[in-house]
DNA sequence: GTAACTGCAAAATATTTGCATCCTT
DNA sequence: AAGGATGCAAATATTTTGCAGTTAC
């Protein structure tokens, strides 16, 4: 049992599943729990191979899907055509709330949310309604601009 | 010959992709004629029916990849997972610039690129470095809106 | 004539669906 | 006990690759 979950941490999980209307089952509980461990976006393949070949790739599309829907995940659309799931702050079924601004490191090649930069107003040709603004940037993360010293992971 | 494609949008067609090296073929032209003909940005399906069951789905994958690769197109990622395609202004082999902002309508479901509208510099957390930012704003566009003042779901 | 492009077939991936079984409530 | 979730198998869908024939230059 990973020391990263907690006995504290494992009744958050069981509790936002609950609230959202989802069974507490093995498999939402790791694949919460791995959002909640991790601080970028991760892709179904990420999932599937850090939840260590526990659960059916299938499994991992219909868990994906039901936290999506119930929002508490949400889809960062990207340049490769790969979707990057990240957890959600404050989004209700079927209404998600994500005018945060995604971060791309071109170095370590994570994703992140910058939750708390919200998306800017931009000035539109008359006639154009806005609804939601999704920005992703591209540079070079907090991490990687020290110095530009390899990797680390 | 169609009514849409002039001598002079033919000679101008070639030019563009004589001007990026690649050789004129029937494929390339057509594809290339329906983004210049195309106001909104196009998925890798639309151009295959557009085309007419003319060519291979093959050759489609391969000449929007030679067209994205030399800088005639760019992609627009979406957030439903599908890949648009649109033509670049003015993007070099291997550098694209397109910091415009792309609008997808609900209404009518078109994506088109708004080049008059940059990206706006976005303040980040001490330590990031943009390099380029993407904005893709969904909305109600502007022939869809007629019609359309009082509603707000 | 040569190099590059195309179409076809087939392989490799990715995603969805049906259904019997198991688990949560 | 009942309804929902899971795993397996299989159906679809998407994208890539190899190669022989064709076309552009």
């Amino acid at each position: 049992m990973p020391a990263t979950t907690t006995r504290s941490a494992e009744a958050k999980i069981a509790d936002i599943l609950r609230r959202k209307n989802l069974s507490v089952t093995d498999s939402r509980k790791k694949i919460l729990s791995l959002f909640l461990q991790s601080a970028d976006a991760l892709a179904h393949g990420d999932i599937e191979k850090k939840a260590g070949e526990k659960f059916d790739r299938v499994t991992v599309y219909r868990t994906l899907q039901a936290f999506v829907e119930k929002g508490i995940v949400h889809t960062i659309p990207t340049i490769d055509n790969s979707i990057l799931y990240a957890l959600c702050k404050d989004c209700k079924e079927g209404h998600h709330h994500d005018e945060h601004v995604h971060f791309v490191c071109r170095n370590c090649n994570t994703t992140i949310c910058l939750d708390d930069i919200v998306s800017p107003r931009i000035d539109l040709p008359s006639g154009y309604k806005a609804e939601s603004v999704q920005v992703v940037i591209h540079g070079v993360c907090k991490n990687c601009n020290r110095g530009f010293e390899d990797r680390k992971d």
